[in-house]
DNA sequence: TATGAATGAGTGTTCATTCAT
DNA sequence: CATGAATGAACACTCATTCAT
């Protein structure tokens, strides 16, 4: 269809077949997404995407790095947006739960996919994906949330707690996919509701303490 | 290689299919994994690997199967060994965490693979995947965690924290293989720890409470 | 099923392998027939198949010569048991459309199979083959038509009139499968009544005698 | 070989890949025949073949249809170029027999091959193979025969009739392939003769006239 | 004797990639 | 610039055939 296509400049072209890419690669996996697949969606030929993209694994790393960037970019603006101080902590969190929540064929692509993909995109990709996970989490749960104090416990806590926002807001988008009837907003505030209540329990000493390092 | 002929019954031989079968998809991904490479993985020529398991497909959802029941098995048999009950979440969670450091090809296949490849693995594996993580996280966070009170908030705030110990202990996992000399207990430990700084800060008012329902 | 076999002489199982082979070549074609399959129809298992018949390609040569033998045995037994002689030629035919309708399997591997399967048969199969093609019409056609006269113009039209029979004989059978409500029997008198009417056209002049070597 | 690339448009390449086909798939059998096999005979690539023609299947049903045409088209235009009407039937034979001997490949195709493969092929390939075996025959027998009477007997009788030209031609061309010092015109002169004689001899008593429903 | 276990060799099919126009 | 035409290489899957018990 489309034949002749509409000469439109070269970056013009990139970003719709990146765009593409993205949709494809995070609806098939990296694998089952083929080229062709991939061109059509962008209603280009096959040859341009070689031409433009180079191959289908620069192609796919193409697609991580623009949607680390956009990533980025999305949680600091949000964060930039001034919500006084004290509430960095959830409302980082809010926002970070909203973008995966609404981007959900990026957040596929950057996390997932970006993941489970065998050797051929050790290097490249890995990095370009560790630089969201990274800053996006240092942004989010270490800068942010406690600016009066700085670092929590120490560097790798703090990852250690990026991590596990990073793994959360993963696994909980799937759970938004299967409960239709809910939003991000009411995920985030059940998941605060969780924490009150955990805190809650632990104050009235319905959870006891572990000492650390004891079982096993 | 590895001679000629070794003869095995049918049942031994199909473990081993499904052992190189887990260590392959784990490294590979579904798509990336060959059945030959599998095939030499296990020690047998291609034929045995289709006249045991059926197709590629089917050999996957073995594995999941299989892997399934293994973590349920796991995690269960960890738990029936009587800790002091008011330690059941946390002894929980070390049990759940040390599985699946303990068992990363499996956890990889189970949860990772099981959720990222398309179409074709929609309702069996997917049902299979949903068994083993509803099944352990509800005898970790819900049914263990808290003996004396039942339900903590509602059935879907369950499932919530069931997702996020989920997500959480994938997550970890990375940045365990990525920090050698940290150990899965000493993550946990340090997963605690954070807990308890947290519950801390909260008490001073470090940390401010959201009002849920607050930001955007 | 039936595990530990019965033990039977070798000359039993062969026939019943053979039986088998026929009714699987068949309906499946030479190729697509699995020695698998052939063996579960026979009740052995696919070594024995190998034990006795040797390969499938003799299998099938097995197959062709015995249906050959018997196919030449069936139509020698009929015109035997004497049907006056002026009738010699139509009851020759009459006997001869009901062996192929009464023996689908076997003429359909005898006839069918053993001229559209290329190379390997080409010399072993295309003997045995020809060897009931001809004696089998040679019988019914030159031998027994015309007890008076011997030949009828001679021995190439007699294999003429021979190869038609077979050819009309097979294409009817067809014809016959596809209309269920009619039998050999009234086949046998539609032909005939054709013939007659056919005859009596060109009598009446309807029907105009071509000169030979007209045409083109 | 062939050399590299030869850049033809597609409705031609796809010509050459059906013709091929149809050379090979009469030689071999369509379960003998490899797709490797006809791309080579065709002079292109394997993926060319599927690219045009989709997979071996459909390959196949398309060299039938195609045949199919051309089979009816042959012996149409044949008829229509005016031999006195009186001849009808003998120049309808002759041209069915002559395209028959002169189209080998493409009759074992359309009638042998298509005829003797199992299953995949019930409709598809069936109703285009019973379209052209109907259309000419209709023709040739039916229609073309006895324009003055129309029907000779019955709509089954001349169904009857048609399928045993047919099966004749079909036989014949067999024999001819046995016999190289003959010619398609050769024959057909032979089988006219062989109907006179027949003719003769039946009025001079020296075949007797069966009574439909006699024997048996 | 009889068979479950095992495989070498091949087939249909697809896909990333490139040339010729 | 843009694309239809073309292919090398690989992959899932099957099958006739044999060996070890």
């Amino acid at each position: 269809m489309a034949s002749k296509q509409q000469r439109l400049p070269r970056a013009v072209r990139e970003q719709q077949v990146i765009d593409a890419a993205v949709r494809v690669f995070s609806r098939s996996g990296y694998h089952s997404a083929s080229v062709d697949e991939i061109a059509e969606a962008a209603g280009v030929s096959k040859p341009m995407v070689y031409i433009y993209l180079g191959s289908k694994e620069r192609l796919f790393t193409a697609c991580i790095h623009r949607e680390a960037d956009r990533a980025v970019e999305a949680v600091r603006a949000a964060l930039r947006s001034g919500e006084p101080p004290e509430l960095g902590l959830w409302s980082g969190l809010r926002e970070f739960f909203g973008y995966v929540a609404a981007n959900r064929d990026a957040w596929r692509v950057l996390y997932q996919q970006a993941r489970t993909q065998g050797e051929p995109f050790s290097q490249e990709v890995h990095t370009a994906r560790v630089r969201v996970v990274d800053e996006i989490t240092s942004m989010v749960v270490a800068g942010t949330a406690l600016p009066e104090g700085g670092r929590i416990v120490g560097e790798r806590d703090a990852e250690i707690l990026a991590r596990i926002a990073i793994g959360a807001a993963d696994a909980l988008t799937d759970w938004l996919l299967e409960n239709p009837d809910e939003t991000a907003d009411s995920l985030v505030d059940r998941v605060l509701n969780l924490a009150l209540v955990g805190v809650e329990r632990y104050q009235t000493g319905d959870i006891a303490a572990p000492a650390p390092g004891t079982a096993r």
